[in-house]
RNA sequence: GGGGGCGUAGCUCAGUUGGUUAGAGCGCCGGCCUGUCACGCCGGAGGCCGCGGGUUCGAGUCCCGUCGCUCCCGCCA
């Protein structure tokens, strides 16, 4: 898998065990690794040797080398050996097709037990099921030995090294910013460091190097990126870990579309080191459409399955659980889910997911022949005008299951969209093998928080409007920002940031802040800005997540060598731990009275 | 913060209506085995059924609580 120069020959070994092939025939070679498998017939002896580039198979003969063989007799799983001897091609009835170095083996001469493993709690190879995760994190060094982690680290590597390669080439500098930093409390919650030297005081871990970047730009280094770790106190996911890394970028004297091009030519690169082909340019849609067709403003493009509108058609109906949802400003949406034979529990049990979604209720339809045309709970309720008319919207043939959720507009898309990925990966929608990339674009600027009574950004605050901020409707101002979504992840998200610091102040105002306010907390930043801020923007990408969607696994935790659990402790080192009362009392921290 | 699932041998799991001695596969230990490759054959060891309480003549099984793991919703500018 990996291109690796053969070792320096040492007392160890002098070649790797994956690279016992053709050209070694004949060769002595010295290998060392861990006892991948043995089988032990007695006079001879097999054991598939293992180290980082594979497996090959060594043979102890008790005719041909006594002491090799007593030792090899005695071998156990992951013991750690060096051997030497004759590598040599095996009998064409004795070739293992399995694994690349099949066809050749090495005649043991001479072998040394370098250290004794105990039983391993887990067996590296299992053929049985997979081991429990608390399992694998407490022993994740023996894990990590299993091929489907060792493969992921070093993807993960060729990925970092393509993206190092490609932005190098490219001009932009790699450059580190700090982990203490200040802390920022609009966004995520921070993690927080106790300052010594000013007890009562905080650092926080950076949620991401946002303000640095720009301060960089400032600083006139014109194209920056960073791999750099980044921290968010929230609760976890199969996708969300409390540190996680993103590849961070910015460039200066850039639009959207100076953006986008590099970033499209990244991604082919990077992709491309994973096997991954992407064609260019890639697609756009926008966040309303995104929205609209797929409920989600990370759509998965690879199945159908769109949501409809169906508000119009119902509007002024007599079924009062639809017409008070129209009325109050609500809307009906509609999902043709195709020919589906749904028993009643079942799709009692759609109802039931519906509203741990968060909906009122979930209506089910099977579109019929004749009168009234639907075959559902509430087609009593409703005129045949309207179900012909729904029946339209949502292209409805006989047979057909439609999916009717009626809520505040906002919460019927997030619905009814979280239920078509459902079904998509419930009905086997989702084609085999395809990888779909796309930017969502033209983003709204704000959205409204009813919970807090405000306006929220819906990137960040730093993001450049498109034309003019109308102070009197911030919910009409687009943001020149654009996500990159693949396969329904949001792998990464960015702007055009704003660099006069007038326009900062308005936009800080917009969602609240002050004058004062945004003086005490970025001030720093309208302080640069006042210096001559070139026109600049970039693009932050979950690596994570993207290696993860490479690798074709569904967590984040199996492509991240030392992961946290999903309650963010780490069994292996037990972290979060409590600490001594000495040094709290340093910090100026007291730990809170027992109640 | 809320909801679902899980917790039985080192690992992955089964365990019937509550019934007396808790099983399987893999792994482990011992013996045999000179062409295996998930080697094979024979024998064996190994259990706080997560923890605490309750119901019952009797609890792995039912009830309550608690802890841990995991998935999802909220949250994640």
């Amino acid at each position: 898998m990996t291109e690796l120069p053969p070792p320096r020959p040492n007392g160890y070994r002098d070649s790797w065990c994956g690279q016992v092939l053709e050209d070694r025939v004949d060769a002595d070679v010295r290998l060392a690794g861990w006892v991948h498998r043995r089988r032990d017939h007695g006079g001879l002896v097999f054991i598939d040797l293992r180290d980082r580039t594979g497996l090959v198979q060594l043979v102890f003969n008790p005719d041909e080398a006594g002491d090799a063989h007593e030792l090899g007799h005695r071998l156990r799983a992951e013991d750690v050996i060096s051997v030497a001897g004759k590598v040599v091609r095996r009998s064409e009835e004795t070739v293992n097709s399995e694994i690349p170095t099949g066809a050749f083996e090495v005649r043991v001469a001479a072998a040394e037990l370098l250290a004794d493993a105990e039983t391993p709690p887990f067996e590296i190879e299992s053929f049985s099921g997979e081991v429990g995760e608390e399992t694998r994190l407490r022993h994740r060094y023996l894990d990590l030995r299993r091929e489907r982690m060792r493969d992921a680290i070093v993807l993960r590597h060729r990925m970092t090294t393509a993206m190092r390669e490609f932005l190098a080439g490219e001009g932009f500098l790699e450059i580190e910013t700090p982990m203490l930093s200040r802390s920022t409390p609009e966004g995520a919650r921070d993690f927080l460091v106790p300052s010594r030297l000013q007890q009562g005081s905080f650092y926080a871990l950076p949620q991401s190097p946002q303000l640095f970047k720009q301060l960089l730009m400032v600083a006139g280094f014109e194209r920056y990126f960073q791999i750099v770790r980044c921290f968010r106190d929230e609760d976890q996911r199969a996708d969300r870990q409390p540190d996680f890394t993103q590849l961070d970028i910015e460039m200066s004297f850039v639009g959207v579309e100076d953006v986008l091009d590099a970033n499209e030519r990244l991604l082919a690169h990077v992709l491309g080191t994973a096997g991954i082909e992407v064609s260019l340019p890639l697609p756009r849609i926008s966040y309303d459409e995104a929205i609209s067709r797929y409920g989600s403003d990370a759509p998965d493009t690879r199945f159908g399955l769109q949501l409809r509108d169906l508000t119009e058609v119902l509007r002024g109906t007599e079924f009062k659980a639809f017409g008070g949802v129209i009325d109050s400003g609500g809307a009906v949406l509609g999902l043709n889910a195709g020919k589906r034979e749904l028993s009643r529990a079942e799709l009692d049990g759609l109802i039931g997911e519906a509203q741990d979604l968060g909906a009122k209720g979930l209506v089910w339809a099977f579109r019929e022949s004749g009168e009234p045309g639907w075959r559902s709970p509430i087609a009593k309720f409703l005129s045949p005008q309207e179900i012909e008319a729904m029946s339209e919207q949502l292209a409805a043939s006989e047979g057909d299951l439609l999916l009717l959720v009626a809520d505040e507009r906002k919460a019927a898309y997030r619905v009814l969209g979280l239920l078509r990925e459902r079904l998509g990966a419930r009905f086997e929608l989702i084609p085999e093998g395809v990888n779909e990339l796309a930017w969502v674009i033209d983003w709204p600027l704000f959205e409204w928080n009813a919970d807090e009574d405000r306006w929220d950004p819906l990137h960040h605050p730093f993001t450049q409007p498109e034309g003019e901020l109308d102070p009197a409707d911030p919910g009409a101002a687009r943001a020149l920002a654009y996500d990159i979504v693949w396969n329904g992840v949001e792998i990464g998200g960015g702007s055009i940031r704003i660099n006069r610091p007038d326009v900062q102040r308005q936009a800080f105002e917009a969602i609240g802040i002050g004058a004062v306010e945004a003086e005490d907390r970025f001030g720093f930043l309208l302080d640069a800005l006042r210096y001559g801020a070139p026109p600049h923007g970039g693009i932050a990408y979950g690596l994570d997540r993207m290696v993860a969607l490479a690798h074709g696994v569904d967590s984040i935790r199996d492509v991240i060598a030392f992961p946290k659990s999903a309650s963010g402790a780490d069994p292996l080192t037990g972290a979060p731990a409590p600490v001594d009362e000495a040094q709290l009392r340093e910090l100026g921290l007291q730990r809170r009275a027992k109640p």
